[in-house]
DNA sequence: GGTAGACCTGGACGC
DNA sequence: GCGTCCAGGTCTACC
């Protein structure tokens, strides 16, 4: 019997729509089960893994069921751990904040972006999302986890830390995580990570200005302007866009610019101006309220079906 | 500061 | 079943 907590959450979150807000949750160790709309994962503590099922309680509180026993420190971390996924500790006022610049989502709700339990899970991601597919990006998070993850007493499997991957050979990360000419880029990240060279408080501090992450971001193996703007909004900070080809099918498509990729990703960059402190959430909530309006809701996508081929390039 | 080409994987396609 | 082409962001060399 494994110890089950109850997480208070503010009054307006919704785990359907928070979890399922941000293409992440469809990387593994995440698993969106739908039918019972519940939220499963390994989460990892310095004792070993713990398997972890969460659904919402019709009080607005989360259940969090694990399949082993966790000593205070461990219900301690496991509680943080869920609010950064979550992103529970976000402020009234900056949502608040969000509706106001941008009232579009006021209605729905949608504020919160979902993200791992640490950022070193959402610096690794991010590095297997760049240059391939998406099929690719979800294929390389699986395989990590197989080849490099630890095992849950109940047999699934999390996500590798930074020890662990700073110590795996390239040669595993190419050959079994298929993860190709990221393999000495992933272990040098973890490497930095561990090190303490990567500081996640430093990167979270709300003192730290924008600049000075994204300027230290693209200082990094395998982080362009592109994915040091998305581990920017992983890390709550949505003043910087991340514009990639998806970005350019979207202007092209939905917000009908013309003109050359150069000069659509200038447009871009100024469409999305007005939104201040808030435009990764203004541009993002654009782009996934299209995938839905061709998909469904995000919390009925089958993981196996429509999770592999949501992105515009597959409409 | 701007640009061309290499870096890999996996899917689509033609034969 | 095999070979070719293509999509995808970062990095380096070069102008």
């Amino acid at each position: 019997m494994g110890t089950t907590l109850s997480i208070q959450t503010p009054s307006d979150f919704d785990l359907a729509r928070d979890v399922c807000s941000y293409g992440y949750f469809l990387l593994a160790p995440n698993h969106w089960l739908v039918d019972s709309q519940t939220f499963a994962r390994v989460l990892e503590f310095d004792a070993g893994p713990a398997a972890v099922k969460i659904n919402q309680q019709p009080t607005g509180a989360l259940r969090a069921r694990f399949d082993r026993t966790l000593d205070r420190s461990e219900q301690s971390e496991a509680r943080a751990q869920i609010a950064r996924m979550f992103s529970l500790d976000t402020h009234a006022d900056e949502i608040v904040a969000f509706h106001t610049l941008d009232p579009r989502w006021k209605k729905s709700g949608r504020a919160r972006l979902f993200r791992s339990p640490d950022v070193f899970e959402d610096i690794i991601k991010t590095v297997t999302s760049c240059n391939v597919t998406w099929p690719s990006t979800i294929n390389m998070n699986r395989r990590l986890c197989e080849v490099c993850g630890r095992q849950s007493a109940s047999g699934v499997r999390g996500f590798p830390s930074a020890k662990k991957l700073a110590r795996t050979r390239v040669g595993t990360l190419r050959g079994r995580c298929r993860v190709g000419y990221r393999d000495q880029r992933i272990v040098d990240l973890a490497k930095l990570y561990h090190k303490g060279e990567i500081d996640p408080v430093w990167l979270e501090d709300p003192g730290t200005h924008d600049d000075d992450v994204f300027k230290f971001l693209v200082s990094l193996p395998g982080i362009g302007p592109y994915a040091a703007g998305n581990i920017m909004q992983l890390l709550g900070r949505y003043s910087r866009l991340a514009l990639d080809t998806e970005s350019l099918r979207h202007a092209k498509s939905v917000l009908a610019m013309t003109g050359t990729d150069s000069a659509i990703m200038k447009k871009l960059a100024k469409h999305y101006e007005p939104f201040g402190a808030h435009k990764f959430r203004s541009y993002w909530f654009e782009l996934w309220d299209f995938y839905e309006s061709k998909q469904g809701p995000a919390h009925t996508w089958d993981r196996e079906t429509v999770g592999t081929a949501f992105t515009a390039s597959n409409f």
